[in-house]
RNA sequence: GCGCUCGUAGCUCAGCUGGAUAGAGUGUUUGGCUACGAACCAAAAGGUCAGGGGUUCGAAUCCCUUCGAGCGCACCA
């Protein structure tokens, strides 16, 4: 257990001793640092649910944490605040403990296995801005599950079927009408594709523009995506083609972005589960024709919103989305029985997932006892407020974006200590990290205004700081030439001491960002650790000092940031160049 | 029309299971490199937490209401 977790339990333990029933107990850090180091609230909850003066709650409780050598200057001050400090044992302790291993300041949590989707990209389409939210806070909260013990399965769910299809297929049919695929007696031969993945960024965007302006090219865009899902022959084996090759530049991308899945599966994957997903919806009674359409209903009386059925087969026969997406649940759940489901999508689908959720569970899809989460995130938003789009009006390429970001990083290394063939890898490297910490920084189901100009910002709360700051601790510790052994200086004061209670938060700051799925937390207390640790380091000259004790409490202090940094921006699936 | 979300410093955002004096970054003004990496550190100024009402020892946080913004409401994904 967590060194904070510990005393949270000790002062606990003396509120059941002065007499009072509590669950649980926060160690805040003070908001009157004139007070006292931490504060402790619980005699307010407990002066209401026992009819009685907090402050004499507060009393009684003190006489009992007095009993306790580790805290010190105890006093109560308004209404019932208990203000507490800790003695210098036990920061030096703490100190110690986190030393021999930085485990010692994470809570395993009790070990379950989730599933998570998140990505979303689609199939022969470039990659926007929009698609940097579901890759850095799903590849984040995925690292942050695992760190805190569970096991996570997750699956990039490639949008691989629908207009796009025919769009590209018709393109290639009026660039290379001579290709095999388009023969009329077309029997599986193969042939190379002509085009460059390069290429294939291309040829969406054209085919979708013609597609808008001549109706005529949209009936026949939409006639051959209707052949395709009804699986003809040579659409289908050149679609194959297309998805191969736009799926390695995807992942190539992602793979920039410190992003990985474990499955790279497509809507389409769930294809033969969709049968049994409609016999199950059948022999449960639960699925009937409305307006033509095969829907099922998932009203429930408590609704306060409006909740039309939710439609499972088109009046043509065809799958929506939904379709898809149950039977992807139902093949998920058959490999893998996750105890959680958890989908990362914009906020706007919330919506559809509720009713998904509402008819998977009716259908028992899933056992009742597994949840299904629905992770939403906000919009990115122009200066307007509405979803961002270029001045051209057009989305922003994500790679357009990686590229200036990582033009603008690029001129700010240091020339003295990058050699000019490194320069290329240490830009990437900070540019990404720019950009996945500005983009963390905002709570997660929160729209934000995309703001070029703070993406590519390197100086003050950004990754780039971050990153500085850590690399040039690195620096100091090499520097050092010396292992941090166990300290042994009488106490523990000034930033010191702060930075250390920061340390000490850990715990606490991963426990609530894993519970809200958000990592702005996470993000906002890198920023405090380093910042405060900054503040020491440029208080005191370390490599000078010529108290050998207070040297080595300082290199170990400088290793406990380090580490906790690189523990972090780990999780953030943000890389540490080693000079920059 | 029904419903969901949001409104905090000039700008971009934290803080929301109620706690003491509402915080960051940026921008503005100012100071600090002959010591370990200045992508750094320090300081100042900057607020009717959209408006109004309520709940209570205590409200940016909970409830009601007005105004403003965004989004969603079956055969798109």
């Amino acid at each position: 257990m967590s060194i904070i977790k510990e005393v949270e339990k000790v002062i606990k333990e003396c509120i059941i001793k002065a007499g009072y029933d509590v669950e649980s107990v926060v160690l805040a850090t003070s908001s009157r640092p004139d007070l006292g180091e931490y504060q402790i609230n619980s005699a307010f909850d407990l002066g209401k649910k026992n009819h009685c003066n907090p402050r004499e709650v507060a009393e009684k409780i003190v006489v009992e944490l007095e009993k306790n050598k580790m805290f010190t200057n105890l006093n109560i001050a308004g209404a019932g605040f208990i203000n507490i400090s800790f003695s210098d044992e036990f920061y030096l302790n703490s100190m110690n403990k986190l030393i021999e291993s930085l485990d010692n300041n994470i809570d395993k949590h009790d070990k379950k296995r989730i599933f998570m989707d998140y990505g979303g990209a689609n199939i022969a389409k470039t990659l926007h801005v929009g698609h940097l939210r579901s890759a850095d806070i799903g590849e984040a909260i995925k690292r942050l599950a695992q760190t805190l013990g569970y096991e996570v399965i997750s699956d990039v769910h490639f949008g691989d079927i629908g207009r796009q299809s025919g769009m590209v297929i018709y393109e290639m049919m009026e660039r290379y009408p001579n290709l095999v695929y388009f023969k009329e007696d077309y029997q599986g031969e193969e042939e190379e594709l002509p085009i460059t993945k390069e290429d294939l960024q291309e040829i969406y965007p054209t085919a979708s523009l013609k597609a808008k302006e001549n109706e005529e090219i949209m009936a026949k865009v939409r006639e051959i995506t209707m052949q395709i899902e009804n699986g003809h022959k040579g659409y289908c084996a050149l679609w194959e083609k297309i998805k191969k090759l736009s799926m390695e530049d995807i992942k190539a991308l992602y793979q920039r972005l410190n992003t990985t899945f474990d499955l790279y599966e497509g809507e389409t994957e769930c294809y033969p589960y969709i049968p049994e997903v409609i016999d199950i919806l059948k022999e449960k009674n639960l699925i009937y024709e409305s307006e033509g359409a095969m829907v099922v209903n998932v009203k429930e009386e408590t609704d306060t919103e409006p909740m039309p059925p939710l439609v499972v087969l088109k009046g043509n026969g065809g799958t929506v989305y939904q379709t898809r997406e149950l039977a992807t649940l139902l093949s998920r759940e058959k490999r893998f029985q996750p105890d959680e489901f958890w989908y990362f999508a914009d906020n706007r689908q919330e919506l559809y997932f509720k009713q998904v959720f509402r008819v998977a569970k009716k259908a028992e899809l899933v056992p009742a006892s597994t949840e299904l989460k629905f992770l939403g995130f906000g919009t990115m938003n122009g200066e307007d407020g509405k979803p961002f789009k270029t001045r051209t009006g057009g989305v922003m390429n994500l790679i357009d974006l990686m590229e200036m970001v990582k033009e603008i990083t690029k001129n700010k290394i240091n020339t003295n200590l990058v050699k000019e063939e490194e320069k290329d890898i240490i830009a990437e490297k900070v540019s990404i990290a720019a950009l996945k910490y500005a983009d963390f920084l905002p709570y997660r189901s929160k729209d934000f205004i995309f703001d070029v100009n703070k993406f590519a910002d390197l100086d003050g709360k950004t990754g780039p700081y971050l990153l500085y700051s850590t690399v040039r601790m690195k620096s100091l510790l090499t520097k050092s030439n010396q292992n941090v052994a166990h300290i042994q200086v009488e106490k523990i004061a000034g930033v010191e001491k702060e930075v250390l209670r920061i340390l000490l938060e850990l715990p606490t700051i991963l426990d609530s960002s894993f519970e809200s799925k958000s990592l702005n937390e996470i993000a906002d207390y890198l920023y405090r650790l380093t910042s405060s640790y900054n503040k020491f380091y440029a208080e005191n000259h370390i490599l000078t000092c010529d108290d050998p004790e207070l040297k080595n409490t300082w290199l170990a202090l400088t290793k406990l940031v380090k580490d906790t940094n690189l523990l972090l921006l780990n999780i953030l699936a943000i890389e540490v160049p080693e000079k920059m």
